[in-house]
DNA sequence: TCTTAAAATGACCGGCCGGTCAGCGACCCG
DNA sequence: CGGGTCGCTGACCGGCCGGTCATTTTAAGA
């Protein structure tokens, strides 16, 4: 008996967390109002509360369930023993390939990337400087076996960040009817050879 | 008198508006309230609503001044007759000039995008979209030139906007202590070059 | 100094939203 | 059937903020 109201409330939390979700990628994160949600889900305001202790606390656990798996398969990746080319290669592919399951995740990726920008405020949680922070080092790694070029290795890792969230993006918005693999070459393609025509003729 | 008059004003407005940037540099967009800014310029609140309809007008006006030159400066160059990769080299290099003078404008066009991308909803004088497109045509006659490899233009373009964004932001927060003729320099040689080593050796 | 029109003020209003809690019904047990 | 537990409810509260407008202040002209 115990286990199954254990697992009912976390069904009932997963439907709140949904209906958040949902309200999010409907009508902006405006309309993400504990009555709505709770109108969303079909329970009263006052029961959100018997989940969650406040709003903050609902959008932190969204948040969390939704882009921990992602954190994990690329923390997964950069503890792998590739080599550093093969990491960016891989990490395009992994972090496309995660949002194209689930694209309403990527909202909440917006939100969190925004919130924590807009409020100027640092966040404990931050993981997009994680992100970036665990990128740095790869392209360390990489300018010191000789293979990337010597460049600031914080501000490429920034740009190569930025740059999957901007083909995500796209990929949102534009119908992304292109296949993820083609995306995630393209990303790896301009960012490691460049735009320019290799001079082969 | 006419003209004396129009000119107080328009200090007046200019106050206002520069109340609202540094309201938001220092405490964040939440922290912007008709109330705050009336008293970061010393007046009433009501007097504010003497010089905009609302608060939605003020903010727009505050984006369009902020925002307007940089627009007006990018726009020259892409109307310029120099060629794709000139174009984009000069990009970074007036992109990173113009927010390196007035720091605080780029939280203006952090707020834009945000604003943008967390409501869901279009604007009508969305200039992210604007900077992509004109990109994308550089971009895409780069292209055809031959000088540039055949990929989707509007994806790169989004990349290369993105890059600058990031790396703009990095000196931000980094301390930014490099020129940023440097951080130009980057930009254009991972974008155009690739971040892997030329096998020149 | 008085007149008067324009400029500035800030108390006030209404709506919104996060959060609370007294109470209600369902269900079980004795 | 009486009583007690518990999940749930939604009316309600308080604070906040955008926007208004009757009133006061200012200043120019006579």
């Amino acid at each position: 008996m115990r286990a199954t109201t254990t697992l009912w409330q976390d069904f009932k939390r997963q439907s709140i967390q949904e209906a958040v979700i949902q309200l999010m990628c409907r009508e902006g994160l405006g309309a993400v109002t504990m009555e709505r949600v709770a109108q969303e889900v079909g329970i009263a305001k006052g029961t959100v509360y018997l989940h969650y202790r406040d709003k903050q606390a609902l959008l932190e656990a969204v948040k969390d369930s939704a882009l921990t798996p992602l954190m994990e398969r690329l923390d997964d990746l950069f503890d792998s023993d590739l080599d550093p080319l093969r990491k960016l290669e891989a990490y395009a592919l992994r972090y496309l390939g995660y949002f194209d399951e689930r694209r309403d995740l990527f909202r909440i990726l917006i939100y969190e990337r925004e919130v924590t920008r807009v409020s100027g405020q640092r966040f404990r949680g931050d993981r997009y400087r994680h992100l970036v922070e665990r990128t740095t080092k790869v392209i360390r790694a990489g300018i010191d076996d000789g293979v990337f070029r010597d460049v600031d290795p914080g501000k490429a890792a920034a740009m190569f960040v930025e740059a999957n969230f901007a083909i995500m993006n796209q990929r949102l918005r534009g119908g992304g009817d292109a296949p993820l693999e083609d995306d995630a070459r393209l990303i790896s393609e301009i960012f490691l050879r460049g735009l320019v025509k290799r001079r082969s003729k």
